[in-house]
DNA sequence: AACCAGGGAAGAT
DNA sequence: ATCTTCCATGGT
């Protein structure tokens, strides 16, 4: 048993995270005692890591702790990664004071990008969300994930693309998958098993090389692209444009009768770059109320 | 009952 | 290249 400690540069509100995370039914978390338990492969084990917060946001303090007496370096390595306590969300709240976000920057102060906690699991996520509400979405993950994947001290690990590539397309529908998503979330896996799509070597590509390689394959869209980036890999700069969940967030605020276009909000988030991720999330975090 | 949901492929211009 | 239609399934 080991227990580490760490502190973030700037503001980070780590509650608004675990809120964010307990939408995902499959992720364990204690919002009163302030933790989550992060499920982590290495390489021929899987382990459960609890993550929580000691501070608060102004002045925030975490500890990392685990049963897993072994790497333990590797592990607090990837899970500062995941939480990305190293980036200084000070500096993000300064550049959004002279935009037309301050407003809502200065609300919701210290929101950090908690990326999803293994490049195959989110990919996955993503192309089962495609298009669905997000109470059906997390039915669907839940069950794929519970009838493939496996439990360990209480927390879920997604299954291995080894054991989707093998699943018919009948098995994914009796858990009421469309027939589309059975195909796109079997036929990727088969991709991944057999070398032809390499996830880690992706992820070290330029966004646009992202967009490009992973955009070729069948049932992987602008939209699937532009969250993985964004959840997966922690990237910076990505705006959803055509996501409904920003397209609402920005007529509330624009108070507009019609949801805008997503050209007018592709020109608008112009203005956001280098840090376009970090308006998505904030507008995100103003309509989850 | 109709319309929506944190899309994408396939077909038609 | 860009626009339109169809795909599926639960939620409200």
């Amino acid at each position: 048993m080991w227990k580490e400690y760490y502190h973030a540069p700037g503001m980070y509100d780590f509650d608004y995270s675990l809120r964010r995370l307990s939408m995902d039914p499959l992720i364990r978390i204690n919002s009163k005692e302030r933790w989550v338990d992060v499920p982590v492969r290495l390489e021929n084990d899987k382990v459960v890591v609890r993550v929580k917060a000691e501070g608060t946001t102004e002045k925030p303090v975490f500890s990392v702790m685990s049963d897993h007496d072994e790497n333990q370096d590797v592990i607090f390595e990837h899970i500062r990664n995941i939480f990305q306590w190293d980036k200084d969300l000070d500096e993000v709240h300064q550049f959004f004071q002279q935009s037309e976000l301050s407003m809502l920057f200065h609300q919701y102060q210290g929101t950090p990008i908690v990326r999803d906690f293994n490049l195959y699991d989110s990919l996955m996520k993503v192309i089962i969300h495609q298009q669905l509400n997000m109470k059906f979405a997390f039915t669907l993950s839940t069950r794929f994930v519970q009838k493939y994947g496996e439990e360990v001290d209480g927390s879920w690990f997604y299954p291995e693309p080894e054991t989707v590539a093998k699943l018919n397309y009948e098995d994914l529908r009796e858990l009421q998958f469309s027939q589309r998503k059975a195909e796109y979330v079997i036929d990727t896996s088969k991709k991944i098993v057999d070398g032809d799509l390499d996830l880690q070597e992706i992820s070290k590509l330029p966004t646009e090389d992202v967009m490009k390689r992973l955009g070729k394959v069948r049932g992987i869209g602008p939209w699937t692209v532009e969250n993985w980036l964004l959840f997966a890999l922690g990237r910076d700069d990505l705006f959803p444009a055509a996501d409904i969940g920003i397209q609402n967030a920005l007529k509330k605020w624009w108070q507009m009768d019609k949801k805008p276009s997503k050209d007018d909000v592709e020109k608008k988030a112009e203005e956001w770059t280098p840090y376009r991720s970090y308006a998505a999330l904030t507008l995100w975090r103003s309509i989850e109320d």
